[in-house]
DNA sequence: TTGTACGCGTTATCAA
DNA sequence: TTGATAACGCGTACAA
């Protein structure tokens, strides 16, 4: 790599003249500039980032730490980041966690050495599930910026970005006993145990109880045991007309599993999932979905958390940021 | 931050004597060890990153440009690439080029300045149809390592790890002719200007004329478009008795499409697709299917990349992942 | 207008 | 066993 002192040395000047006159500095002659631009393009010169980052102290680097990235929710989340973080000229570093708390806990500390100005994360499952969360908070002890986003913990102190998952899952319930008719609704759940997996079934419940209906939970452990738990459960609970998934998956098996059982969609019942960029093309019919803004929440949360880098005075928020029901041809009035 | 600076300040001794002991130096007394790891645990300290970079010359970071990370292929990838690396203490700056050759070379750039040690990329997808690789020659050109997967360059010399695409589909293929004595085979391709999706089609179209059958080839612009193209096809070529998608959509559409021409599956036609962690799990009848090794591509690009890194004698060569034709309930062995 | 000197935090060489 | 000094590449205050 070309570096200050080879221009120097072949123009015959000094390093700082060379520095200043690439970075068009008004105390150098025109001439001067001309030359030294004209070699450095030539030798293809470029600033050694690591050098600006020590003498700045700033790397523009974000630390992105993710559960998951085989997640489309995630996967859909690191794109925003990507998208705003390159706009914005940061580079991101992702690391996954692989919902241990271990991993994350390793990678927190790895990469606040110097590497990251800052840290983007989302919670391991472990993290949650154990309540373990000093390695978050030893980073904003250190004054690293550090902002959380979907699954995040009340205690800690700092920026977060949220998804309205209460609001969404009882909007969707609410549609479905108002607008459906609908009495007999399942939630089908496989996250109970993460903060966004409690709200949603909270609202689930809230709505049905605001409307004297019962409540059901069929909890999964696992997205491999749906199939065979739905059929017992439909078997045995031949009068529900609506089910309503928490994550991507189970309500398209939900929708397979009926139709195996002869039920007619919509019309013997309805299906509401969540979803995601291709979620709804590979069901028939096709899911209605809680459309989570993924991208968005991933570009808001750069945002933000640059924002924190940048202005001294920053005051931390929580922003929510609202789901979209899209409605398709597994609900009746889609 | 803790500088070494400040440590010997505080424990009144020079700074190079901080440095030794914590590096664990025989120079060093046990005494002064003890004193001086003691001090460093108290406040915490760690090395700056970025100095030891400057130091080193070495980042042990490595830029990872994908086309975008919400096709699952990707993201397996990407958790492959992920993986390795943390194991090796390699950290990853991820780029997505969103399929465009601008931002690819704009990545590229950008972190050849001393970011990265060296690349990992799968070419975009506008590169490869205009064939524009300036960008990534020019890296090599200044012996900055990098590997190509998956969509691969012939003409750049370089280290390559690429998944079997015309065996498996020639294997897939000849398998739905011999094993279940389909006649009438149509390939679904929606990625025919891709290097990966020529291959494809090419084992497909050889495994067809060896027989002596004929060879239809439905090609699609857009995944949206699917439906009702399958539709229309469908109506008019009744005598279609097995697709292959050459992606991990259009296969869990044909399936609905054809039971929804009232086409019994695997009876009347069998489907194949590519297919990634729960694809099979949504589809019904469970879709069979060509399961690339994503996550092991990742894993072995980085492995080979990293001992590109670190043996000055390291030949180059091409790695080719087999993947795994998985049968499930679309096909009639499975 | 140009050059000198210093510092960012670390490591390595050499001297004490 | 310890310390002074230089160097990585860059930017900048200050001197010329």
């Amino acid at each position: 790599m070309t570096t200050l002192k080879e221009l120097a040395k072949l123009l015959n000047i000094s390093v700082s003249t060379v520095s200043k006159a690439l970075n068009d500095s008004h105390e150098i002659s025109e001439q001067t500039k001309i030359r030294v631009h004209e070699l450095a393009e030539k030798l293809n010169y470029k600033p050694n980032r690591i050098a600006q980052q020590l003498k700045t102290n700033k790397t523009k680097t974000i630390g992105v730490i993710l559960p998951t990235v085989t997640n489309p929710f995630f996967a859909e989340v690191l794109h925003g980041v990507e998208t705003a973080a390159s706009k914005n000229d940061y580079d991101i570093i992702v690391c996954l966690s692989e919902e241990t708390c271990a991993k994350e806990a390793r990678s927190l500390e790895l990469l606040s050495n110097g590497s990251v100005d800052g840290f983007i994360i989302a919670v391991a499952r472990e993290s949650q599930v154990k309540q373990q969360w000093d390695h978050i908070d030893s980073i904003i002890d250190r004054k690293i910026p550090v902002l959380m986003f979907d699954r995040v913990v009340k205690d800690i102190v700092c920026d977060k970005v949220i998804v309205d998952d209460f609001q969404s899952v009882y909007e969707a319930t609410k549609y479905l006993i108002e607008e459906e008719k609908r009495k007999n609704i399942l939630l089908i759940s496989n996250i109970e145990e993460l903060s966004v997996g409690k709200l949603r079934i909270k609202g689930y419940k809230q709505a049905v109880e605001e409307n004297n209906l019962t409540s059901d939970v069929l909890k999964l452990d696992n997205v491999d045991d749906v199939e065979e738990a739905l059929f017992n459960y439909l078997k045995k609970n031949k009068d529900i007309d609506a089910i309503i998934s928490n994550d991507h998956i189970t309500g398209i098996v939900a929708i397979n599993m009926a139709r195996k059982l002869g039920k007619e969609i919509p019309k013997d019942i309805s299906v509401i999932g969540f979803g995601y960029e291709n979620t709804q093309i590979i069901s028939s019919p096709k899911i209605s979905i809680i459309h989570q803004k993924a991208f968005e929440i991933g570009e808001i949360s750069i945002k933000l958390l640059i924002e924190n880098l940048n202005n001294e005075a920053h005051e931390l928020q929580t922003i929510i940021v609202p789901s979209e029901l899209k409605l398709s041809g597994s609900t009746k009035k889609a």
